[in-house]
Parts: structure tokens; sequence; C-alpha cells
DNA sequence: TATTGTTATACTCTATAACTATA
DNA sequence: TATAGTTATAGAGTATAACAATA
């Protein structure tokens, strides 16, 4: 945790100061720019895994827009669905701060793992994210042992 | 960066409802009552690692007192500092909180590892760690590509 | 002068609930 | 009735800068 915690903090300065952008939203334009065919998609596909609530991806996608960076249209497949695409200026931003992300990730984290610890890492993580994905998030929830303070 | 980020949203989730808590705050209290010999730390010593900001842990060790968890004097050493020092009923909560804390490590992240990927996980990122302590925060700031939109 | 800690302030982000609209 | 998304709102947490006090 404390590995994590550091490194998500000297990525968020990179962003900040690069491009100034928010870890989410640099994950949202990473999602659109690199990993979505055509560079859109409905907004619950870009939330997945990404936010916790709704409305929290409305904000952020919200701020993306305001910054030029995504449009929002309905999807003419459904209606009830907004694409979301990158803009050029998105791509461009994307640009930007490409190369000082990776450095952060490299300096802080894959230099001192190794190649080899970086593939053991992955290796032993997968399974483990595969598991947190699957089960439910509430199980934390349902499963406490001490009564709530509040009664 | 997700298997941390699904975990920590479990266990901020499990904090909360069990002891009204949160991440940080469970840290604190924990340093405290497991860690401290004697239940009680300076302030910039019960930092350490935790916040990234002084009044970031002002906030928070005033919650906590407000709570009476714990409870802050003078130290007698060096009159700058401040001892915090964990109250009985900030122990109590501990130990409340605790099993379910287990718990939730323990179902979403031991358990699919596995002991034997526990450990070499733990080898793994322990020189993560020590290198990301040693170096400074700040090379993620003075290494940027790109020039900041300001100027 | 450097260190310890607080305060004031402003801001970012998140989440819940109520709501609209389409399927 | 379920799904997609927004909005209103409220609260938690964070960080910066200015500050006071001690070393």
């Amino acid at each position: 945790m404390e590995v994590a915690g550091l490194l998500r903090h000297g990525v968020e300065q990179q962003l900040r100061e690069a491009a100034d952008l928010s870890y989410v939203q640099f994950q949202l334009l990473a999602r659109l720019g690199l990993d979505a065919p055509a560079g859109s998609l409905r907004m619950t596909d870009l939330a997945d895994g990404l936010v916790h609530s709704r409305s929290g991806l409305t904000y952020q996608a919200g701020l993306l827009e305001q910054a030029g960076l995504v449009t929002r249209a309905p999807s003419p497949d459904d209606e009830r669905s907004i694409m979301v695409t990158i803009t050029a200026a998105g791509r461009r931003r994307l640009g930007d701060v490409l190369p000082g992300h990776v450095d952060v990730l490299r300096e802080m984290f894959l230099a001192p793992l190794g190649d080899e610890g970086v593939h053991a890492l992955a290796s032993l993580l997968a399974p483990v994210r595969d598991h947190m994905r699957a089960s439910p998030p509430r199980s934390a929830t349902r499963r406490r042992r001490t009564a709530p303070p509040e009664g």
C-alpha cells in the first residue's frame, strides 16, 4: 500500500504539472486515446473500473469536455447512451504527458523492480486483480464484526 | 495500481462502517497503538510516510482528538513538539476494527495471493519501497518534459 | 535561521439521492 | 421495470501560505 501510495502521488504530481490533468482524467484520456479503437466509448464503458460512482464520471468527463479534450454526443444506437470521444487537442495533450509519465513510472517503480521483477509482479497480481473484479465490492460491507457505533 | 485502488476502497469501507475511521485515521491509531512503545509519538514522527503535508496531519489528529481517541500535549523535551497519545478509548476502537480489517485484507488480497505469493510480493516490493522513501519525492517535479501551460 | 505545529483558505474530488429519458 | 446519464448537494480530505513559538 505504501508503494502504491507513493507511486500514485508521484504520478499525480507529474500529470498535474505537465498537463494539468488529474489521475482519473489521465486514465480516461488514455483509455480513449490508446485503448478505444475509434477514440470513443460510452460513458459506462469508459467508467468501468476507474470510478466508483456514476456521478464521479460525469464530473470528470465534464471537466475534460470543458477543457476541449473530449466531446460528448448521444449514441445513434442507444439514445440513452452518451459517446465520449477524444479530440485532437486531447490526443495532443495525451502525447505531451505520456513520455514524462512513463519516466516517472520507470524511475520510481520499474527500474528498482527490474525486468524480472516487473514480470514476477505482474504474474503475482493478475489473479488478485481478477479476484477483486469478480467478487462483489460490498463483501467487506456485510461482513463486519463490530456493530456500527450509531445505535 | 488497480489492485491497490480496489483494496484501499474495500479497506476504507470497512473502516468507515465498522469504526467510523478514515484510512489515515486508522493508520495513525495503529501506529500509536501497535508500533509506538508507550502509545505516543511526536506529530512529525507520527506523520512520517502517512501524510504529504503537515496541515493534513493536524487535521486528522484533530479529528481523532475530538473523538477522544488520542490526546495532544506539549512535549517536555522540546517545547515545540506535541506528543500525541492514544487513549483507552482509542485502543478499544482499534481493537474493535482490527479483526474486520484483517478479514478484508485476507479475503480481498492475501487469500488469492497465497502464502507463497505474499512472501514473494513482499520480497519484490521491499526494495521498491526503500527506493521510494530514499529518493526525493520531488524528482518527478523537476524532470518534466513539457512546459507547464501557464506561461 | 531552522524546526514544530496550527490556522485560514480555497479547492478537488467523491458519493448519495432525486431526477429525466430511453429501452 | 431496468438502464444510461445528469444534477444538486453535501461532506471529506488535501495542500499552500501565512503565522506563532521554540531551538
